[in-house]
DNA sequence: CCAAAAGTGTTCAGCGTACACCCATGT
DNA sequence: ACATGGGTGTACGCTGAACACTTTTGG
């Protein structure tokens, strides 16, 4: 194993999205600053997850190190939706406060390219870098650390253009679904309600979503078809088109 | 005037598209190597706009700055559509050799945000940095320097995507412009042919496109109605719709 | 009067939208 | 048997796409 340097201003923060079924959840990490001497914690916040480049890796790798290192998946749906390296990004008294105690410099200009990732599964590390990991609401999020609000707004304003553009949305599912629950994550990330049969009319066009022959199973009403995507369909199927709407 | 710092690892690449009433440009600047001793030149190719941040100043105000520096212009339609760090980014011979000649350290990690922007005006400083300007036809772009060739495809790629969504095809035009006009930019841009007709009957739906009583002069035809973009009536007709096409 | 681009309408097919009832399963 | 969510069709209006001729000007 080589010795790899961490370059020391440039980062990737990741906005991990998932799905608990309700609501879409973000992926944020707790932040306790301890007084060495007294053991007390000085405060407690949360952000999100993140980290240094290593000089020898593109940014676009380091992103999926910090995804890999948190779920132990590489085949993650990845976005770099936007960078952010506001002068005063890292300057509230709190964020000075543990840059230093992390023994890092807190006048030196950090850029972060900010990458969303959809992740299907609610399985994680509980712990990274000696620190709690947990799914929150995106509706609950309070005040994140840095800048990291404003990070996860455009992440979320990232996304729901995306989703507009391009068919991610089972990127948040299990490999085989419902479209039942392929419309609550349309409806979720855009805040609409949308038809059931008006739905799923679309997806019949969209032959790239395959029904299969399965079915759930143990649910006390009448069982709904599971239906997976194909990649290959897809990227046959993909075409341009010419919209200018709004 | 306080003495203003300049960030030696943060810069911005500003893709500057233009148009001559025939096809889209881009704004390029020579990049000529002089050997002290000789005079003579070691080699000379072509450099998209671009600059160090100031400390105290965003990415954002960089751009600006470029594009200021480059135009006399300060309402400028700037997108940040991509950043680049790639290790390698900067490592080529004649890149090497630039960056030592100008006294910057050729093994720095820089990290470089890509801005696009539509220019109205075919007028341009002539002279920037002391290196010549030039506008060139996109189709006839040869090898650049650095990664700026990558920079510039993925511009290609921001600008059409961004011009389906918006209407942002007449930040290339002047103030009064034909429909004949705006439809060649989409044309161009999207390297499609588009029915005169059904344009039109489009751009009769956009409400922010307003006919003026102008008329084009000095035409051996039949001179072409003015229209002028409002972008009062495009803030408030603008709404979100649910598309997710493809 | 000729060359050149401006300007205009109709038809067809596909898509978005609104809307209500029966079906299969577990308890 | 009942509660729960699954699954289906029709009618209307709008939009995209294909397509040809007349008008206005300068030279």
């Amino acid at each position: 194993m080589i010795k790899r340097t961490l370059n020391d201003y440039i980062s990737v923060d990741c906005v991990i999205f998932g799905y608990n079924g309700q609501e879409l959840q973000v992926l944020l990490v707790d932040r306790t600053l301890t007084d060495e001497k007294t053991g007390k914690s000085e405060f407690t916040d949360l952000t999100l997850t993140g980290n240094h480049i290593y000089e020898d890796e593109t940014i676009e790798q380091a992103a999926y190190r910090v995804l890999f290192d948190l779920t132990g998946l590489k085949n993650v749906f990845l976005d770099q939706f936007k960078t952010f390296a506001h002068p005063e990004r890292l300057k509230k008294d709190n964020d000075r406060k543990w840059l230093i105690h992390d023994g890092r410099d807190p006048n030196k200009r950090i850029v972060s390219i900010g990458y969303f990732a959809l992740l299907a599964t609610q399985s994680i590390t509980l712990e990274w870098k000696g620190r709690n990991v947990k799914w929150v609401p995106v509706s609950e999020v309070g005040e994140l650390a840095f800048d990291h609000n404003q990070i996860l707004n455009e992440a979320l304003i990232a996304l729901r253009n995306k989703i507009k553009q391009e068919p991610i949305g089972f990127e948040l599912l299990p490999e085989k679904f419902s479209l039942t629950q392929l419309q609550n994550i349309y409806e979720v990330i855009l805040s609409t309600e949308l038809d059931k049969r008006n739905f799923r009319k679309k997806i019949a066009r969209m032959k790239y979503l395959i029904p299969t022959d399965e079915k759930q199973t143990g649910v006390a009403h009448k069982p709904a078809r599971l239906y997976v995507f194909s990649r290959d369909v897809y990227e046959k199927t993909k075409k341009e088109l010419f919209d200018f709407t709004v």
